[in-house]
DNA sequence: AATAGTTTTGCAAATGTTTTCATAAATCCG
DNA sequence: CGGATTTATGAAAACATTTGCAAAACTATT
C-alpha cells in the first residue's frame, strides 16, 4: 500500500506522483469542481498510491476551521453527562466536527487551564457545562470571541447562550409534587453544591418551595450526600433507622434516589407505603427500578442534540446570532412517591 | 485586557510589544532557560497585554507533537465506557494531553472514517476499543506507524498492544461459579454480538463452559437482549412467567443483570431464593442493588488508567516498545446468586 | 486559421510557528 | 582595558498547506 519513497507523504509528494502542482492537489480537496475529471482521477490514484492523509494543522493556520469543538464537562463518571456528550457528539459529527473533550472535576482553576489549552488547539467552538464559571473563563472567551454555549442549565438571565433545563424549576416541581401528596415530614438528600450551580439551583428551589408551604426541614433531615449510590444508601439507612423518620425523601438527583430506594428496601421499609422517594433527572433506567422512580425529567439527549445543533450553526454561519433554548424539565409520575400513608403523629 | 491594535495576536505581535524578535518569544515558551530574566519579564508582560494564545496548529506542522490522543469508543451511553474514558482522560491530562473523542456506534465503516479524521488532526496516539477492527483500520495504523493501544479487551495473541480484561476468562469464571452452585437449568441473556468482540468472547466462553459440564441451554432460554435495563426487565419477566423456568440467569453484563433483578422482583420472585442472577462488569452501583449483584469485575478505571499511562509513555519515548497488560477479571461474590434452592423437578 | 472567451493549471506569497546559524552583548581573565 | 569566552538575541529558512493572480490550454466563433 505505502510505497513511493518512504515516510513523509505530503501534498507535494502526491503532486509529483500525479504530475501536477501542489496547488492542484489542494484544489482537489477544497474545490474539486474546478478540476478536469481527468486530473481528478490522476490525483485520486496518486493519493491512493502514496497513502496521503491531509494535514489539518497546516490548514488551520490559514484561518480555516479546525473542525473541532471543545467540550468541557465536570466529569464523565456520571452517566448523565456521558449521555449528553454522546448526543452532542453524534449531532456535530454529522456536520464533520470532532470533539476535544476534557473534564475539570468541578475545579474552576482546572477549567480555566483546559479552556486555554483548547483555544491553543484553535477549536471552532466551546461548550461549557453549567452557568457559573470563573470570571477569567468568561474573559478569555470574550477576548477570543469564539462561539460558546453553556450547556445543561438554563437561565434567561445568562450572559451567554445556554441550552438546558431550569434547575430551579425542576427543584420546585418536585417539591410541590411531594407537598401535594400531603407530606410534611420531609427529608432532603442533596449533593455537595460547591462549584455546581445545577445542584445549587435545585437545593434553593426545593428549600424555598417547602418553606413557602410553611415547612422547615429539620437539620438532621438535611443530608449532604456525595454523588454515589453507596453513599446515599448508607445515609438513607441511617436516616430511616431513627425513632422519628420522614414520610418522604426528596433527593437531588436520580443516583441519590436510587441509593435511597435500595436503602429503604434494605431497612425493611416499603416504598412508597412507608416512605416516598423522589429524584431529579430521569436517568436511564429510572423507570425500571422497583419501584419505578417518580422524578423530574431533565432531557439529557435533547440538550446534547440541541447544543450540538446550535454551536455547529454558530460556527458555520459566523454572524448569525444564536440564542439559548430552554429544554423544560417535566414531572414524571411513577410509583416511588405516594400519598402520605397516615397522619404522622410523633 | 485586550487592547494592542485589534484581532490576530500572533507571536510577532507579542514580539513587537516586547521589543524583541519572534524567535525570542518562541524561546520564551520552549526554552525559557535560554533567556535573560529581564527579557522573560518583558515578554511575560507583553503576552499578558496582548492576550496572546499560542497556536498549536502552527507548532504541529513542524512535526512537534499535537498533544492530542484520539480515543474511539463504540458509545458513551454505556456508563462503563464513560468510566474508562474518564480514567484515561485524567491520566493523560497529567502529561498534558487532550483527548479527541469520537464514537462509532459499533459501525466498522464509521470507525475507519473517524480514524482517518483523527490522523488528519495529527493525533499523537490512537486508542481503540476492543480487539476486532476492520482490516482497513489496521492497515491505516500500520501505514502511519503511530502509537496505538487496543483498550478494554485482552488477548495474548493480539497483533497490537492491548490493555484490558480477557472476556473469555470473565465468561467462564461466572459460568463456572453458577455451575458450582449446583444450577443446571440455566438461562442466558446476552447482548447482540455483531461488531462487538467483547460480547462475543463472553458468549462463547459461557456456552463452552456450560456444555463442558454437559449442559446445553434450551433455545428459548437463550435470549439476545439489547443493552438496556428496560429490555432486560421485559425479557426476564417473559422468561420467568413460563411454566418451566430456569434456576439461574447468566447475564452478559451488569446492565442486563440489573434489569433481570428488577424483572424477577416485578414477577414476584425472590432473588436468589427463586432464581439466581449474575452479571459481568461490576459496574458502579452493582454492589448496592437489592440484592447486591454477583458478578465478575472488569476493572474499568484501572484499564483506563493503564491505557493512558502506556500510550503517553509510548508517545513521549518514541522508540520504547510498549507491551499490553492483562487487567484480570475477578469473580465478585455477592448475594444475587445462591445455591440451587431445591432439586428442580419439572 | 485567427481571435476571443472560458476553463484549467501553476507560480509564488502568505499563514504562525520553530530552529539553525550567525552575530551582538555580556562576562571573565590576566 | 583588550581579547577570549560565554551567553543572549535576531534573521532567515523551513514546515504543509491555501489562494490570488497570471499563464496556459482548450473551445467556440467567425
Amino acid at each position: 500500500m505505502s510505497d513511493e519513497k518512504t515516510k513523509k507523504v505530503d501534498i507535494v509528494t502526491v503532486a509529483k506522483a500525479a504530475r501536477v502542482s501542489a496547488s492542484t492537489v489542494s484544489r482537489y480537496f477544497n474545490h474539486p469542481e474546478l478540476l478536469k475529471l481527468q486530473t481528478r482521477k490522476k490525483i485520486d490514484s496518486a493519493i491512493r498510491r502514496t497513502g496521503y492523509i491531509r494535514n489539518r494543522a497546516a490548514q488551520t493556520i490559514h484561518g480555516i476551521r479546525s473542525g473541532t469543538i471543545g467540550v468541557l464537562v465536570p466529569t464523565l463518571d456520571h452517566a448523565i453527562f456521558a449521555e449528553v456528550v454522546q448526543a452532542f457528539s453524534d449531532e456535530v459529527a454529522k456536520q464533520g466536527f470532532t470533539i476535544l473533550l476534557a473534564s475539570h472535576g468541578y475545579d474552576p482553576q482546572r477549567e480555566y487551564a483546559i479552556l486555554r489549552k483548547m483555544l491553543e488547539h484553535r477549536v471552532d467552538g466551546i461548550v461549557l457545562t453549567g452557568l457559573d464559571h470563573d470570571n477569567a473563563v468568561f474573559q478569555l472567551i470574550d477576548s477570543q470571541d469564539i462561539p460558546t454555549v453553556l450547556m445543561w442549565n438554563y437561565s434567561s438571565t445568562s450572559r451567554y447562550p445556554c441550552i438546558g433545563s431550569d434547575n430551579e424549576l425542576a427543584g420546585s416541581l418536585i417539591a410541590e409534587h411531594v407537598l401535594s401528596l400531603g407530606h410534611r415530614d420531609i427529608a432532603c438528600m442533596l449533593p455537595p453544591v460547591s462549584g455546581n450551580d445545577r445542584a445549587n439551583a435545585r437545593r434553593d428551589a426545593v428549600m424555598r418551595t417547602l418553606s413557602g408551604a410553611g415547612i422547615t426541614v429539620r437539620p438532621d433531615w438535611q443530608r449532604t450526600t456525595f454523588y454515589s449510590i453507596s453513599a446515599s444508601k448508607r445515609d438513607t439507612i441511617d436516616l430511616l433507622s431513627r425513632s422519628e423518620r420522614p414520610t418522604a425523601i426528596i433527593c437531588g438527583n436520580d443516583i441519590l434516589a436510587t441509593g435511597a430506594i435500595y436503602g429503604a428496601t434494605a431497612a425493611g421499609l416499603s416504598v412508597p407505603n412507608d416512605v416516598s422517594i423522589t429524584g431529579i433527572g430521569d436517568f436511564k433506567g429510572a423507570g425500571e427500578i422497583e419501584p419505578p422512580l417518580t422524578t423530574v425529567r431533565i432531557p439529557a439527549k435533547r440538550i446534547g442534540r440541541e447544543t450540538g445543533r446550535a454551536i455547529a450553526a454558530a460556527i458555520i454561519t459566523p454572524g448569525s446570532p444564536y440564542a439559548g433554548l430552554h429544554c423544560k424539565p417535566e414531572l414524571i409520575l411513577r410509583s416511588s412517591a405516594g400519598l402520605i400513608p397516615k397522619p404522622h403523629l410523633p
